[in-house]
DNA sequence: GTCTATAGATTGATAGAC
DNA sequence: GTCTATCAATCTATAGAC
């Protein structure tokens, strides 16, 4: 790990175990002696450990966070095209689809979706405040979507946060699973499990 | 606080700021500050921090499962008077409304229901394991539930313990609420917007 | 049962030599 | 840039007086 640039180093030790085991659970010795660098290398190359957190958001989300634009761009386009209003299916995948894909892409991670997940869901502070920052204009524009009462679909929408951000976080590690039964896990099975099941309870009666 | 009981004081306030900041985010020192008791009471009457959580959970899940076991009996033998099988909406009904109405009774808790959507989206053994060993009997009677593949039943599953995970936890705490929307955050409205919803998602095509 | 005092471990951050 | 050594704060848990 240690053997290229210490930066990026910390960054990617720092992502998994942020993502395996949460941010106030991760002390900056468990980073380090991971990433095997010294301890005080945190401090010297982002500053605090709350820095650090910052830089790992910022590196993903940004390239995230564009595609996703893009993708929302041109979901409206094509049904504007067709003279329709976008279908709340394509609306959902062109949310979800870029990050629960990064995954398996060249340049992605694979820890950093339980990450996103963890910061959906987070409560505490630092590190939800650090997240909502990254996509809370990006988020707003959900509610442009269907043909809902605000507070139905106000409710509807938390409702399909907690479903990603659980889905997210579950990753693998499954609670309650009937013998029987051995989910897949790749990407492409989880996006096509959610889009349905999302798309059905924000067009309920 | 402390004029009571000493140790109902602590159960009390172990509970609210477990709720409100989590478990490990929680120091004894907070707990007993808040109760008004001596921090050496915690160890004496229940022997140790965790031990503090897992009498927390008996406390409140010991009659809150038993209501519910009995709302899902009642909701399979309405049905085998009419000769059909359980609704979903039915059986949604009786798992969510006593735990979500609990807020409000006599005997309830302003925050217990904030600490079971916490646990419900733990990663961390200690709660987890802790709160799964009082709830698993009684959540894999889901499975029982609709006609599904197996594997996409288990999905479905997942995502409806991430919405009611997430309602619980935000409880008053929103993030991402358009400026005209003010939603009523009442037990009884939380549970006619989480049924359909989950109905929804759950009988999706 | 309640208290003080403290042990023993861990944390984030930093000073200063190299 | 990297290292050692350490500070100051915080934590759970416990021993022992009252």
């Amino acid at each position: 790990m240690a053997e290229k640039n210490t930066k990026q180093c910390i960054l990617d030790a720092a992502e998994r175990l942020f993502a395996l085991h949460g941010y106030h659970h991760t002390s900056l010795r468990k980073i380090t002696g991971e990433a095997n660098v010294n301890l005080a290398a945190v401090n010297y190359h982002f500053g605090s450990k709350e820095a650090l957190l910052k830089a790992i958001f910022e590196y993903h989300l940004t390239p995230l966070n564009q595609t996703r634009q893009e993708n929302l761009k041109a979901v409206r386009e094509q049904a504007l095209q067709q003279g329709k209003i976008p279908q709340v299916a394509d609306i959902i995948r062109a949310f979800i689809e870029p990050t629960l894909r990064y995954r398996d892409s060249k340049s992605g991670s694979n820890y950093f979706i339980a990450l996103v997940g963890r910061a959906m869901a987070e409560t505490d502070d630092t590190v939800r405040n650090l997240f909502l920052h990254q996509v809370k204009p990006l988020g707003m524009q959900l509610f442009e979507i269907p043909d809902l009462q605000p507070e139905r679909l106000y409710w509807r929408l938390q409702f399909t946060v907690g479903v990603i951000s659980h889905a997210m976080r579950i990753n693998g590690k499954f609670q309650m699973v009937p013998e029987n039964v051995h989910p897949e896990q790749d990407a492409d099975s989880l996006i096509e499990q959610l889009v349905p099941y999302l798309t059905a309870g924000l067009e309920a009666p």
